[in-house]
DNA sequence: TGGTCATGGAGAAACGTATCTCCGACTCAT
DNA sequence: ATGAGTCGGAGATACGTTTCTCCATGACCA
């Protein structure tokens, strides 16, 4: 009798020093109501006169209530959680905000997140299993898989709402976004050689993500097209001593280039210091473009032509896609039981129109998306005049 | 009959097509023991041969059982998330990563907490509220709270261990870790004048939090005790633009100072962009220091004195605080009831040697901690030959 | 006076796990 | 044979919600 006395009403806080946080039953005892109208009334449920719900509400701030998110969870069946996957680089344990980019695209999606309701949970893909697992999502954005990502796949699995960032290679995904590399970087090549580029440089990466990729195999195509020989260094792009180094080895190459385009966020000072290593003039002796999120290349000595993969708008577009998933797929997953199936004669000419069997499977199988990006152009890849070749987004006027 | 037919035991799977993830009823079931059996042999625990054990696992994993992480939190009172607040500047909804401090120091957060088995879950201090109740923490971390944060007190009250990164002003917290800023701009301005300076001026911000807050009083102090008139330019830091403005303004005072501190990232190049309008050399005319982790300083022209806050280790050391004191809390909070008081001879002789009453509310009140900063010294900073003032991480034979 | 509705709200069943309690069976020494 | 001790495991309860179902009460209309 002295320990256990739980006779399924309240606990009887024995000893419990710890404040004991108010539950819904507190707040229905103390409101002399239901447990059921103190959930209605703080919901906006039910059908509840005015009064009721203001006094509830009323109760419930006085105790200092706080629903438990684990039971809301467990009951709904909904967390409003959603996971943010980056892949890690070799032995890093996680290089999340490596580059600008990645910075950019995780605040821009835990704001669009935060915007409809749902919260940001940052999970490298090699997390330790019992860390995925302990934490319930409702889907999850993965930046970047690589091909047949066990992770993705096992998450996909389990019917979670996968969307990525970067059009996947072989793992199955409800969504995907990604820019239009293929095009960015034609646009830079182009660009380049109407400013008087004839031999343009590469700086890449060794690993096999699909930017990497798409944006390696776009130069080496029109590398074939425009009959050039390549001219690149592939580098370990987590690792940003290795840059300084290939951006050094690329313009100490016999066949030096007259111009190049780094893929990385640091390639553009690399080059810089490399440049000045060499007494080469930029951009008289050599022209410049990188793939930057950074503003620090609009004050360089000279400023620097960058590409933005414009990662906010990613990042928007992809946590919007998510939760669409989400939410669509809990309204699919619906089934009309309004109170029919115990009459007979009531709901049912409503069901046949609601949700056809075959529909809610898939909606439209992997719907993918590619976004532009945007060339800003500065005095590092113009020759001559300061004139844009391509669509620049500052006024001419500008230094 | 036919829509609801729950006989207590399983459910009957009438229509359902979304694949019924198994739980561990379904492991039980299959692996033809009981559900204490299985969550025993899945965690561990309790007394078991190997063969049931591994039995056990062997058909959860055939069924490809994942257990439910709400159902584990909502029985054992902790989610293994934690909460990863910044506050926010302005109007933005959200400026994390707004500077690489935040970048790198949340990394390094997450990644330390994934090594103990956490997950960190960002939540701005802004975000709707519902977001907020909606998640349950087992913690959080906060960045730089302002004073009187109604959000840290509103979590501390509820019981919640909350540690800040910056010393907080008026809101409790379970404990804190921070720079000293005070030493560090005292250095800054040491080493500033050992190189000639003799007019040292500030890019400060004008928000409240901690940081800029000790910044500027420790130089305000210092110009008082060495007789220098303040020569600073206070701007909104979330803000760019202002910062641009700032350091132009600084450098076109009829006063204009032959030495300058911004503490916040971009100052760097802005500083170095409004030198060059005024045709002043760095560091002939012109000392420049800045706070940054950004390692492009390391390559502009000259390169740029900043001073390191080490988030990394901020990051590390704040969440291993937290989780000290969440799992320390979690095992002072475990009252001894190994099935004492129902047997009245047992085992009563051990109870009072375990917790004694009066330990567990504070261990040892709020716990702050000073973390050293780095001075990484550069080019632009140093009048003569390149020799080092203040311990500089680099070996002096490079560049 | 009886039937139909709308209103306001109570009861109870899940959600899926962890864990406390207790029980049978077997071993072993007395 | 009988009691104590150990091993292996089953039953039941509680965690705190949401939500489905259903009941009372009064109003209104015929």
């Amino acid at each position: 009798m002295t320990a256990a006395a739980n006779h399924h009403g309240r606990r009887t806080t024995t000893r419990t020093r710890r404040l004991e946080r108010a539950g819904i039953r507190d707040v229905a005892a103390a409101a002399g109501v239901s447990i059921t109208t103190v959930s209605d009334a703080l919901n906006g449920k039910g059908r509840l006169p005015d009064e009721t719900r203001t006094k509830v509400r009323e109760v419930a701030e006085r105790l200092g209530y706080r629903p438990s998110a684990a039971a809301r969870t467990l009951r709904t069946g909904r967390s409003g959680l959603i996971g943010l996957t980056v892949t890690t680089y070799g032995q890093e344990p996680f290089t999340f905000t490596e580059f600008a980019y990645f910075a950019e695209m995780a605040r821009a999606a835990t704001s669009a997140a935060l915007n409809r309701g749902y919260a940001l949970v940052v999970l490298p893909a090699s997390s330790r299993h019992d860390v995925w697992s302990n934490v319930a999502l409702d889907g999850t954005v993965v930046i970047d898989p690589s091909d047949h990502d066990p992770m993705v796949a096992d998450l996909y699995r389990q019917g979670l709402p996968v969307v990525s960032d970067g059009k996947p290679g072989n793992c199955p995904v409800t969504a995907w976004v990604d820019n239009d590399h293929h095009a960015a970087v034609l646009g830079i090549l182009e660009h380049l050689a109407q400013a008087g580029a004839r031999r343009i440089g590469l700086l890449t990466g060794t690993s096999t993500d699909t930017y990497t990729r798409l944006s390696t195999e776009a130069y080496l195509g029109w590398c074939r097209s425009v009959g050039q020989e390549p001219l690149y260094e592939a580098y370990p792009a987590h690792d940003p001593c290795a840059g300084a180094v290939a951006a050094d080895r690329l313009l100490a190459r016999p066949d030096r280039p007259d111009a190049v385009y780094g893929l990385f966020d640091p390639n553009g000072t690399d080059l810089l210091a490399a440049a000045r290593r060499y007494h080469l003039r930029v951009p008289d002796d050599l022209l410049l473009v990188c793939c930057s999120e950074s503003d620090v290349y609009a004050t360089t000595e000279p400023p620097i032509t960058t590409l933005s993969l414009k990662p906010r708008r990613i990042g928007t577009t992809v946590v919007n896609l998510l939760i669409d998933a989400i939410e669509g797929q809990a309204s699919a997953n619906r089934v009309p039981t309004g109170q029919a199936a115990n009459d007979s004669a009531s709901a049912d000419p409503t069901v046949p129109d609601q949700g056809g069997p075959d529909q809610t499977p898939a909606d439209q199988s992997v719907s993918g998306q590619l976004m532009p990006t945007e060339l800003i152009v500065r005095r590092s890849s113009q020759r001559r005049s300061p004139r844009t070749t391509v669509a620049a987004p500052r006024p001419p006027g500008e230094t």
